[in-house]
DNA sequence: TGCAATTATATTGTATACAATGTAATATTG
DNA sequence: CAATATTACATTGTATACAATATAATTGCA
């Protein structure tokens, strides 16, 4: 017998532990759109400009290592942000093969304007906070064995 | 004072809940990435199959309830399926504006394919058995409260 | 120093996601 | 039973993801 048995347990959909993950990441980015479409931006433009808001200027490699994505996503996006004035894209002096990212006035004034976000996605969330903290743990568990 | 703090810990990104979950998602999916290729599929038309593979076959409002997706998403993705030979999309009789997808003698035959693939995946995820379903069990709660 | 790696970013092509909208078929209701 | 509402799916447009590849600048080494 060298074919898989025909309910073979492990390729049962409700039996998919990554599929819950991939399901859930969907939902909190619907979950995030109605509160930061009043900001005219995405999840993933706000993640950027939350590193920015910090940081003042990142390059994309920098970038790309924080947020775990690479310049075939990140340039694209970076110029989305750049056409609606949130962040400029310079080139270092020293090398210049370095674009340098760095907020602008209009982006760091939207800071205020995303002060209640992250209240207000804690509450549609519906995440105690230890099950917020042992969720968050989890994860990046994850993330560390697969980036190993 | 009605300004955000400028190191309100709340917009801080290395205190984001979300964002491992997101990146976490996207790792999955880069994971299965290797394992999908030998047999020419992607992460979701993966999930698609095994659901085709326990039920034959299935409407595009059953498969969007089961995956969560919508038509936008789906429709494309079993244009694809189809085009590969693995699926077809036949009308119901019953009620004309229902597609019906089933799986053809092509699509069961890859089941026998990936065969393997869950337990591979296992392996690079790293996760124990109880924390797998600890994982699941948050991941499927969280969903349960965003859809509420 | 000259030139072969390496590095940082950009580009191309494919595949999700999903809001918004369109369309045809079915169901409902006055 | 005809007008209206609803449903199921498709289409369009925008925004990720990411592999594969390209390009220009910098490094390193013979």
């Amino acid at each position: 017998m060298t074919s898989a048995s025909s309910n073979d347990p492990k390729l049962l959909f409700n039996n998919q532990i990554c599929f819950p993950l991939y399901s859930a990441a969907n939902a909190v980015v619907r979950a995030y759109r109605p509160l930061l479409k009043e900001l005219d931006i995405t999840y993933l433009q706000y993640m950027v400009l939350m590193l920015l808001w910090q940081e003042s200027s990142l390059n994309v490699k920098a970038l790309g290592e924080r947020l775990r994505l690479d310049s075939g996503t990140l340039t694209p996006l970076l110029k989305r942000l750049e056409s609606k004035g949130l962040v400029t894209r310079s080139r270092s002096q020293v090398d210049e093969r370095v674009r340098i990212i760095s907020i602008t006035k209009q982006g760091l004034a939207l800071k205020d304007k995303a002060r209640d976000i992250p209240t207000k996605l804690a509450c549609t969330i519906g995440l105690s906070k230890a099950q917020g903290k042992e969720f968050k743990a989890l994860c990046e568990q994850l993330l560390a064995v697969l980036d190993a």
